[in-house]
Parts: structure tokens; C-alpha cells; sequence
RNA sequence: GGUCGCAUAGCUCAGCUGGAUAGAGCAACUGCCUUCUAAGCAGUAGGUCUCAAGUUCGAAUCUUGAUGCGAUCACCA
């Protein structure tokens, strides 16, 4: 497109004597109600030309189809100068699609690292986590295909009062029950005693009320939690009891996790753990008060003034002189940059934590660290029920591994309907029905915008048809069904250049040629929602082509060739677009 | 109450740095399988882009205000 910025430009000049940058001018498509591909509006320009919208059009219009081969034509609306592209110029868009590194950008030297996941391990995972580890996931993914060098992060919460509020449930009603006695994931069955903890919780709240304390007190003074918080005491003073039974349940938890992690498809380079961690951050504080960046209160504790940036004073060290959540967080910024040197690190974390970060930022920042401006929150959106929120303590979550089980479930139950895969091995459909099922999954979750909060019915199933992963993967099969047919090897076969192109083919190319666009927008934004609905489109713009023109039947051996050709592009596209949200496309379903 | 985010068809969502008559899918209704996979294609119907002002040749898009929903404002993580 940039000749044609060249020769607008240049148009201006010639016919107006005045001068336009290639920067002021925007090309946009050119709506499907009209001919063309390419509009230019030239209603911000009429001050330059001093002819009004239409004849300045005109004029443009005028110019360009008579200086370049590549504008067949012209139409003006208006102030709106409708550009047809020649044929020719089509194939030739075409044929730069077709080079092998179509789609992979060059390396662009720079490191990024993207947090996601960070798990609890009290519970096992839910929808809300799987939204982080597609969205993580997906968005590292972008970054690899935009040129980028990618460290995948998870930074695993094993330590804190939650973690010994299941210990202890464990220890005193656990019967010394493992997984392997009871059949339970490692993670389902901790999270199992953290419920019955907060079951029997509540038995001692409901009993100090009942003998007259006020809720408040109530909260603190029941036995259960006051253990807890001494089996805290005694991990961090390393008790080697506490300690083993907090590894040996960890052990189960991160076994589970795994599990779940590869039937999601996602996984990681570097984790870092908060038991590991929760140290980190004193020398910061330290460092923080010596800069004057911090100041410290009468009690001891120390604090950042954040009230010019019209944030409010935060706490980053107790009177104690024990850290604080941030406090972590400082130190363990500094260590992964230390680790890597990165120039971005995203973290992928629920929009409930936005302010956490906006001060963390904000902080390390004041501290002059020189890679605090390569920081970034991917906020998104909680994941609710048409009940409200999900909440893991009262059981009203979508668990992980059950809706896993449950897409494929459907999936299967479909694809029987359709009656088109009877004859397929077993394994294969086994497998089918995974992609199937986690394909409809993962893009009915990728494909909306991130920062947007989602709603999970669970009660309607997740669609299979229309704007849909199964969709896409359809037209997969389906192009990859007809190129089996064809029985060609296409990377070899040099194809003769098509005199004409059909409507069809040319929305498919230009669709095709806007892939590395995309892509780049998608990674600049951090957007996986973006590919969701480019690959939507051209695996409609394909339907379409396919439904209009028949591919294997057309006579001349030289157009089936270059309609294989380009239903082979197709299908490479769809690939590495469907690749970069985690979703496999099946060879025939 | 302060701050932040969101608001587009009955439902779920697109809508690029402001541009033409606001687009898809689902649900409803009509057609299309003796022809390359009908999880498809074509069509009908469905809209005060929450409301109000402003900016301008032009606003779903930008600004301000209002309303509604959500989050957050812990010596929790």
C-alpha cells in the first residue's frame, strides 16, 4: 500500500502544487456496498485543493489510474475515492503471501516476559484461571510471532495463612488421606480440607456468637484460625514438621496443576515461588528510605507519600518490620529483572488488583529504576455467573478440569450427531474431540476483548457453530479435505499467473495480506481478541470463496493450481493465527 | 464518598488513528446437499450505539456532565 501513499502524495503536488505528507494520508477498505478495495477520504484535504470533495476525488482519481498499472479503477461518492486494484496487482499480494516466512516477523532484538497464572495452591483451578493461562498464554505467544524473545512466568503463592488453613484441616481431619488412597487430584483434594476448614471455621464462629462475642472477635478468637496462624509461625521459623507436610501437600497441588496446565495446552519457562520470595523487598524498602522516596512513621513503619499522584499514602513495611504484599512484589520485580534484563514484563492478573499495580508501578518508578517504564498490568475482566461472582469457599466455581471434561463431552456429542467421523480410528477421535472441545473453549474466551468482564452460563452450552473455534477448525478441515483430494505438492509447483480474479479471491487475498498487520497490532496491544476475529473472517471470506467457486472441478489445470494454491494459504493462516491462542486445528472432522 | 473500568440488535460480541446507509454470530423465519465436508452458504426480520451538552464539513468513536453495572480505596494476598 505504500505506493499508493507515494503516488497520493505526489498527486497533490502535481495537480494541487501543494504539499501532503505520506503521514497525513490514511487508506481504509473500502465498504462492501461499493466497487473497490481501497478508499481514500479526501474531505481532511479539500483546504489543500480548494475544489470541492467530488472534484478533487476525481481529479486524484484521474491521476492515479493513469499513472499506475496497479489502479484499474476509479469511483468517487461523495468526498470518498474508491480505488479497484488491478488484477495483476492481486497475484502479485498473493505471491508475497506465499514466501516461507509469511507471518513470523523478524527478531526484533527486544526480551519480554509475561507473567501468568500465579496460582494459589490451597484450590485447585477454576474459569477465572483459565482465562489468565489462555490470555497469558496467547498473549506470549503473539509476542514469539511479532519478533519478540519471550520468558513465560507463573510465580506460585505456596506460602501464607491459606496454605496452613488447608494443612491443618488435613492434619486434624484428614485421616491421613493422598491421593493415591482416595483417587483425588493432588489439587481437588487440597482444596477439598481448605472447604472443610472454613466449614468447621464457621461451626466456631456460629458457637463464640452464640455465647455472646461480637462477630469481629468472633472471627479472631476462634480456635481453628488462631492454630493457623501459628502453623504460619511455625513454617516460617522452618519446623521441620510443618514444613514436611506443607512439601508434601504442595507436592500433590503442583501435580495437579500440571495436569491441568497440559490439558490447557499452556506451560512455562521460569517459576518463581513465593515461599522463595516473600523475603524479597527489605533492601528496596531500605533503599527506598534512603533516596527519601519513603519516610517512616512514629510506630516504625514506613510508608510512600502517593497523594500528589492522586493516589493515597501506602504502607510498604509494618511497625514490625515485616513486609507487606507490595513489599514482595518490589523485590520480586527487581529479582526477575535481574534474572533477565528484560525491557517489558507484563503481568497477566484480574482487573481487581488494577490499583495494586497502578502503585507498584508507580513506586518502583519513583525509585528511578530504568525499567520501570517497560512494566505493564494486562488487566482483564472477571469471569462471572449468572449467579454473581464465583466464589471457591462456597463451592460456586466452574472448576478447571470439569469444564475441560465437559467440552470434550460436548464436543463428542456433536460431532456423533453429524455421523461424520464414524469411521475414524478410535485415538483419532479421542483426540478430535479434545481439539474440538477446547477449541470452542478457548476462543469463546480469547475472542472478546480482555479488559471486558465475561459471563459464563453454565447452564447453556458454548456455541459450535457461527463465530466459534469449531468453526474455524471446520474450514481447516475442510480446505486440508480438498488439498488431499487435489494429491499435489504444492511447495513445489511453480503456479502461471491467473489474467483475472474472481471477487471472491481477491477479498480472500487482501484479507490473507492484512495477517502480519494484525499481528503486529495484536502484540502492541497485547490483544489475542484481535487474531480471534481475523482468523473469524477468513475462515468466512474462505467459505464463501469455496461455496461460489469450485476448486477441484475447474477445467484449466493452471487455475485449479493457483485456487489450491491459495486454499493451501488459506489454511497456513487460519494455522498460525488459531496457534497463537493455543488452538489445534484437525487434518478432516 | 474518592478513584478506575465498562455500557452498541432479545442474547454474545466486532467496529482500525473521528468518515459513506453502524456490522457479525446465536435465537426466529426463507431458500440451497444425485456437484470439492451443510459445524457451511445465500436471504428476511431485528438499532434513539445508556442519556444530555460540546468540539467539526462529519461523532458509536474525542471532551464534559449525568445514569446504571463492576472493581478498588486493608499493618489481607
Amino acid at each position: 500500500m505504500k505506493f499508493l501513499h507515494q503516488a497520493i502524495a505526489k498527486a497533490f503536488q502535481d495537480i494541487f502544487d501543494t504539499q501532503v505528507t505520506e503521514e497525513q494520508l490514511s487508506l481504509e477498505q473500502t465498504k462492501k456496498e461499493f466497487e473497490g478495495q481501497v478508499t481514500f477520504v479526501v474531505f481532511p484535504f479539500i483546504r489543500y485543493t480548494k475544489k470541492s470533495p467530488e472534484e478533487s476525488a476525481r481529479l486524484i482519481g484521474e491521476y492515479l489510474k493513469s499513472r499506475l498499472n496497479e489502479v484499474a479503477d476509479f469511483n468517487v461518492i461523495k468526498g470518498f475515492l474508491n480505488l479497484v486494484l488491478s488484477d495483476s496487482y492481486w497475484v502479485d499480494v498473493f505471491l508475497e503471501i506465499t514466501r516461507p516466512d509469511f507471518g513470523q516477523l523478524p527478531s526484533n532484538g527486544q526480551k519480554v516476559m509475561v507473567e501468568y497464572s500465579s496460582p494459589n495452591t490451597n484450590k485447585p483451578l477454576h474459569l477465572g484461571h483459565i482465562r489468565n493461562n489462555l490470555l497469558g498464554y496467547s498473549v506470549a505467544e503473539i509476542l514469539k510471532s511479532a519478533g519478540y524473545e519471550v520468558i513465560k512466568a507463573n510465580l506460585v503463592n505456596d506460602r501464607g495463612i491459606h496454605i496452613c488453613k488447608s494443612m491443618l484441616a488435613w492434619q486434624k481431619f484428614g485421616n491421613g488421606e493422598t491421593p493415591e488412597s482416595t483417587g483425588l487430584k493432588g489439587d481437588h483434594l487440597v482444596g477439598k480440607y481448605y472447604v472443610i476448614f472454613d466449614q468447621h471455621y464457621k461451626k466456631e464462629i456460629e458457637a463464640l456468637k452464640a455465647a455472646g462475642k461480637t462477630e469481629e472477635e468472633a472471627k479472631k478468637q476462634a480456635p481453628l484460625i488462631l492454630e493457623a496462624q501459628e502453623m504460619l509461625q511455625q513454617w516460617e521459623a522452618g519446623d521441620e514438621e510443618v514444613i514436611s507436610l506443607w512439601k508434601k501437600m504442595n507436592t500433590w497441588v503442583y501435580a495437579g496443576f500440571q495436569e491441568t496446565y497440559s490439558a490447557l495446552g499452556v506451560d512455562f519457562d521460569q517459576y518463581y515461588y513465593e515461599s522463595n520470595t516473600y523475603l524479597l523487598g527489605k533492601d528496596i524498602v531500605e533503599e527506598g528510605l534512603s533516596k527519601g522516596v519513603f519516610f517512616q512513621k512514629p510506630d516504625g513503619s514506613v510508608w510512600i507519600d502517593l497523594t500528589p499522584d492522586g493516589l493515597d499514602e501506602k504502607l510498604v513495611r509494618r511497625a514490625d518490620g515485616t513486609s507487606v504484599y507490595i513489599t514482595q512484589d518490589l523485590g520480586t520485580a527487581q529479582l526477575k529483572y535481574d534474572d533477565f534484563k528484560m525491557q517489558q514484563s507484563i503481568y497477566v492478573v484480574g482487573n481487581e488488583q488494577d490499583y495494586h499495580f497502578k502503585v507498584l508501578f508507580l513506586i518502583l518508578e519513583k525509585l528511578g529504576k530504568s525499567w520501570a517504564k517497560g512494566l505493564y498490568h494486562l488487566s482483564y475482566g472477571m469471569v462471572d455467573l449468572p449467579s454473581g461472582k464465583m466464589k471457591s469457599r462456597e463451592g460456586t466455581v466452574v472448576d478447571a478440569d470439569d469444564l475441560i471434561e465437559e467440552m470434550k463431552q460436548t464436543a463428542k456429542e456433536k460431532t456423533e450427531e453429524l455421523g461424520k467421523v464414524d469411521h475414524f480410528e478410535e485415538a483419532e477421535k479421542e483426540n478430535l474431540y479434545r481439539m474440538i472441545g477446547l477449541g470452542a473453549l478457548k476462543y469463546f474466551l480469547l475472542k472478546v476483548e480482555p479488559k471486558k468482564r465475561l459471563l459464563f452460563d453454565p447452564k447453556e452450552s458454548i456455541d459450535f457453530q457461527g463465530n466459534t473455534g469449531p468453526f474455524i477448525q471446520y474450514t481447516h478441515a475442510r480446505i486440508q479435505s480438498v488439498l488431499s483430494k487435489a494429491d499435489k505438492d504444492l511447495s513445489s509447483i511453480e503456479i502461471k499467473r491467473p489474467e483475472t480474479l474472481k471477487e471472491t479471491e481477491v477479498e480472500l487475498i487482501q484479507l490473507l495480506s492484512k495477517y502480519p498487520v494484525i499481528l503486529t497490532s495484536a502484540a502492541e496491544d497485547y490483544n489475542p481478541a484481535a487474531i480471534a476475529n481475523f482468523a473469524y473472517d477468513l475462515a468466512k471470506a474462505y467459505n464463501k470463496f469455496y461455496q461460489t467457486e469450485s476448486i477441484l472441478k475447474v477445467e484449466e489445470e493452471d487455475l485449479k493450481l493457483f485456487r489450491l494454491k491459495l486454499s493451501h494459504h488459506t489454511a497456513l493462516t487460519l494455522n498460525k493465527a488459531m496457534h497463537l491462542l493455543g488452538i489445534e486445528m484437525p487434518e478432516r472432522m
